[in-house]
DNA sequence: CTGTTAGCGCTTTCAA
DNA sequence: TTGAAAGCGCTAACAG
């Protein structure tokens, strides 16, 4: 591992030439896959290229092949532990397919996503993965879409994760039926009066989730009044914020709340804790996602399990599929019930 | 917008074509820094540009001017709080400066780690920030030094986030320190007898932890005997386990715990609560990281504050800034007393 | 200020 | 099998 003394790094010429080989045949020994070189001669070029502490390229190879190694990975908030449970995923596997994965933050930012997507066909590369929420915009999913088709029409996969709503392979997640299941669950367990905070109505998953919700609460005929749901961000600070412009509205009326994802949720206990409200005795709560810390605050929090590191892992996996371009791969949800949601006389 | 209907994206040349002139003027007026091109010119190349849908192909980019934009970031895991928060930084930041990030995982493995530095040569990456844990092994941290030396010998910017141990600029933090804080205020407050949970003693950080939390027992003629001490994984999981394995011991000669993460202190509450154990009435608490889930959980946590998304942008400035490569930034934490720690009799 | 032309490091025909 | 040589898309001298 004697690394040339000098600024420059070893190139394959300098591997060849201390070989004594061709380029070509250098090229051929370290990064060809057909291996079609006399075994002496591989031999004397990984030597070599080890002596002199050679690594390739991979800007020059991409280029000369016209065919990037690298995985794009968009994500809303990587601190976000939703989305770093999926990065995870990704990101792993991504290594092991010898991907190089670059990470964009839209910060929820329809706008940036777009900006994001635009810049990334600079990178050519191989995979896109896109796990920003979608947003309710016609005409930035439109814009969207026109860009990732451009990428993969360079040859790249573009994979979804998300609803289904743009024409890629998606890896969908059934926020609605989730939703829907959690609402069965907490009506069985013998609550009524529901709340709800959500998410921005911009936002898909906020949508579809607090869709799903109404939806298992009308087939036992209850329903959500608007006035009990609060909207704000779709972060911790957000369901704190909910929270309490919920117990500004009054309670009375609401012996459950349902958060759209569990970082909400924790902010919203938090808050009501801060208010003296007892969790669950006066109310109860549940939220969506089931991140690690869903175990951990008191009570435990019910919610939907969704098997995050799964769903990046069921990205790549269809990266790496031959598909039509439209395949779609459904994870579902669970409920999991704890101790937030305690049975209800 | 019109894309090439053909496979072939748009090359400069295209775009030169297009309007007219050579591709040294369309390349000058795209991406060249000084400005030298004729109004009239310029103006058609843009123009030109934007209708081909035209993106600079970064990898050629990167070849012909002999420097990549890519800045890696190496993290233990990403689906950590502690990571997340920082890479948070990183990437915004860098993104402002119009880096590309990449993201590397070690999974808190040395050899691992030594994987990624080296492949990363492979991208030329103009800045490389490592922000995994050092371990206590000085041949794995000689191999590491020299491949990072390598990639600095290419001109690339090599930056450390962790305790100052290789000769690299580093953002530097204060565990030992803070931990001692810690160790003050707790004492303050009334405990005497301690207990610690903490990572596999080859983890520096979690030494370093360590070691700063007994000298700030020792200021006050304390100490915390090896029998109170209980090892496991530096995660959440980790503080379950450890925490139960405390219990199995037996706690009558404990008063307070301390975990050398917030994870660890977190997954530990979680096993004390569910073994029926009262914190912080029969056991107090404390952490050191203050994630966001700190305030979240009950009682709220106390720890030593650390300004994570800050120290992602102290390593981005230490990277752009001019030094001799052995600046050194110190991020230091800040003890913050919560109910998991109340006033003690 | 603009265009021509030589590379950057690597892969890949195409002959030998 | 191996090597020579022609690019890949872009930038940066170097002349005009």
């Amino acid at each position: 591992m004697n690394e040339t003394i000098h600024g420059m790094p070893p190139t394959l010429h300098d591997v060849a030439r201390e070989a004594g080989v061709s380029l070509a045949t250098a090229s051929r020994s370290l990064n060809g896959s057909t291996r079609k070189v006399n075994e002496t001669y591989r031999a004397r070029v990984l030597e070599a290229a080890e002596r002199l502490g050679y690594v390739a390229n991979l800007s020059a190879q991409s280029i000369a092949k016209g065919t990037s190694s690298t995985l794009a990975l968009i994500v809303s908030d990587i601190a976000d532990p939703y989305f770093s449970s999926i990065a995870s995923g990704v990101v792993r596997d991504a290594e092991q397919l010898g991907l190089v994965s670059t990470i964009g933050i839209t910060q929820r930012d329809a706008k940036r996503e777009l900006d994001i997507v635009r810049t990334l066909r600079g990178q050519r590369p191989r995979v896109v993965i896109v796990a920003g929420s979608r947003f309710v915009d016609a005409e930035l999913d439109e814009q969207l879409t026109r860009e990732l088709e451009a990428i993969r029409n360079l040859g790249g996969r573009v994979v979804m994760v998300s609803q289904r709503s743009l024409p890629f392979d998606t890896v969908q997640i059934d926020n609605h039926g989730g939703a829907r299941d959690l609402a069965l669950a907490l009506v069985e367990r013998g609550y009524r009066s529901f709340a709800a905070l959500t998410g921005v109505s911009s936002l898909m998953t906020a949508r579809d989730r607090l869709a799903g919700f109404r939806a298992g609460l009308a087939e036992h005929g209850l329903e959500l009044a608007e006035e009990r749901v609060f909207e704000s961000d779709f972060t911790r600070d957000g369901g704190y914020d909910a929270g309490g412009r919920m117990l500004e509205r009054g309670i009375d009326d609401i012996d459950c709340v349902f958060a759209v994802n569990d970082v909400m949720a924790v902010g919203a206990m938090s808050r009501l804790r801060e208010e003296g409200v007892d969790v669950p005795g006066r109310l109860a709560i549940a939220g969506f996602d089931d991140i690690a810390t869903a175990r951990d605050v008191t009570p435990a929090l019910t919610t939907v399990r969704l098997p995050l590191e799964q769903v990046g892992a069921a990205a790549i996996e269809l990266a790496t599929a031959e598909t039509d371009g439209h395949a779609i791969v459904t994870i579902s949800g669970e409920v999991v019930v704890r101790e937030s949601t305690p049975q209800r006389g």
